[in-house]
DNA sequence: ATGAAAGCGCTAACAG
DNA sequence: CTGTTAGCGCTTTCAT
């Protein structure tokens, strides 16, 4: 590596301190025209960067935000982080990415390892509803904001920034939606059972049930981790059971896909032996054959505003409102569960 | 923010100094026992956290590397961005993600941004082949690697190094396999011309046609900058030729996804009326009714090897040698091609 | 308008 | 074994 140049080389060269350098160079006031010009010319041939380190360490403030998620493998993932980092770029920040999936470490320990490396606030979107290293973060006034998932503690929520979907409405609706297409065994694939996601989803989902006179059926409820693979798993268990449900809601697309291996492979039709319904619409969920009904998130929308609010926190001299969002959920009918053959029946 | 605890309020308690305190936490040799065990358990009441900005400052090294993708949104990259995260992580590394999509800035500001802010190193999938901004990280001897696309310079390329496909016989066996169906005018739709993978995917493909004694038609080779909408169009365009082509060879799968729903929504069948190859073997490729052939690449483990690659260069005192891996590839065929109705007919 | 000096939190050199 | 001193590269008082 070659060695870099600093304002000191230029303090030299230009024949000034290396203050003056710093405050030509920052656009401070009260620097003459003349040496400022000079300045700036040497830093220009000397192809001069400043070391952003030093000015983190010294202004504490970096320009860097830490996200944490579950899994970028997940399709639901790569569009929130897209949002996220298009935004942060925007503003000015850059982030670092934690992809929790098959990390050795700790949430807690991945947040303070960011919090170490200086990050100005932390977007987390692997949130349970009881976590303590969340709680942490309180404790410390650490700037943060909940994405897709939140916290349940009662003490803290007014002191938590959230933006998440209107997940219990989401799963309402998809029951009732199956219901009404004439499905009374309506089986679900849910994720990690402390996501305030899977419990939202699973109350709307009941709720309905309970609405819409079906009888609520436990087994038919099946964690799935948010995998592929075990979702594909928990759909051959459901299918071979000697009851087997007439609909499956698989509480995300990427799970739901992974559920629709399972149920071609067995010889069944999507969605004339069985219902399938997913949660997110990722893209695959709209090529054609695949057509899979789910319910809408903006996880582009979802990431862009994580930041937006974050950075407001950040940059703003008074502290704001704490910022509750919650996103309206929107069911996207397509092929798989059956509507565009029968139409609801009741 | 609450003020954090530093070494120098552990050396107040402890009554020694900041030094003693710094060895006695980073198990430097040369302290006494007693004094250790004092300050490792004051440290633990005071929750302490090393603040690993000025660490860096002063060794030089952040434990950070950067990743320069060109849009995380298209899904070869994600799981190339999981490989590279998990590894990293693996080996103490965190990654500062730049998605360049729709950055404001270019290539070089970004590069020069994570420069700034102190990154041990950098893994770059966007690089075309006389792209300036990686010359200048050859210039400054800044540790870099190539993940997926690489630079023709000849004067450089001794010293950098990268992580790629065999995209010449890729490209030469799709076009091949397409021949031995019986096709006989095959489009492309590329990405950008100036990245390697395109040139050479293209190069394989002309090869073969060659090889094949098929007349090439440059018509029938659109660039689409890997978007699943502009191959949409260009699917479109192909297909309303006065002679289209009977066959589709597309640089990658997300673009394939494209065109295809281009072909269907035209009312034509694949493979029985167009013929349609991907590059990637991205997991949607795979499902069932998508059923796209393809060429499979280990983007896992390319992203793997990219920082294993990168991490040796900087953590082993002797300079390691230049490494350019060419990883194999390998033809997945599915039904998008028409193989399983006819198999080869020539 | 500019220089001098101090210091962010940490580590590395050399004393003691 | 431990303390003192110096300094990473930058910014920010406070003098001049």
């Amino acid at each position: 590596m070659i060695k870099k140049v600093t304002i000191k080389d230029i303090a030299r060269i230009a024949g000034v301190t290396p203050a003056t350098v710093s405050m030509a160079l920052n656009n401070r006031p009260r620097i003459g025209a003349e040496t400022r010009k000079k300045i700036i010319k040497i830093a220009g041939e000397l192809d001069y960067q400043p070391d952003l380190l030093a000015r983190s360490l010294i202004c504490r403030k970096s320009y860097t935000i830490g996200l944490v998620i579950t899994n970028i493998a997940d399709p639901f993932f790569p569009e929130l982080a897209q949002g996220i980092e298009e935004k942060a770029d925007e503003l000015g920040y850059s982030v670092i990415i934690c992809n929790m999936n098959r990390s050795m470490r700790t949430v807690g320990e991945r947040i303070e390892t960011l919090r170490g490396k200086g990050v100005d606030g932390i977007i987390c979107a692997t949130a349970l509803v009881d976590d303590s290293p969340i709680r942490k973060l309180v404790d410390d006034h650490f700037p943060f904001v909940l994405l897709n998932r939140r916290h349940y503690d009662p003490d803290l929520s007014n002191k938590i920034d959230y933006v998440v979907l209107n997940n219990f409405s989401g799963g309402y609706s998809v029951v009732k939606h199956l219901y009404r297409l004439g499905h009374n065994r309506i089986a679900q694939l849910a994720g990690h059972f402390k996501a305030s996601t899977v419990i939202e989803r699973n109350k709307g989902a009941l709720q309905a049930m309970k609405d819409c006179g079906i009888k609520q059926t436990p087994r038919l409820t099946i964690g799935c981790e948010y995998s592929f693979e075990q979702a594909y798993d928990a759909a051959k268990k459901l299918l071979k059971m000697k009851r087997p449900p007439t609909a499956i809601f698989s509480h995300d697309d990427y799970m739901a896909l992974g559920a629709r291996e399972a149920v071609l492979e067995m010889g069944l039709r999507i969605p004339e032996d069985i219902a399938l319904v997913g949660f997110d619409d990722i893209n695959t969920a709209s090529l054609t054959g695949i057509d899979l009904t789910t319910i809408s998130q903006k996880k582009y929308e979802m990431g862009e505003l994580g930041v937006k609010i974050l950075v407001e926190k950040l940059e703003k001299a008074v502290p704001q409102l704490v910022n509750h969002v919650v996103l309206k959920d929107r069911m996207v009918i397509r092929k798989s569960c059956g509507y565009h053959l029968t139409g609801y029946v009741r």
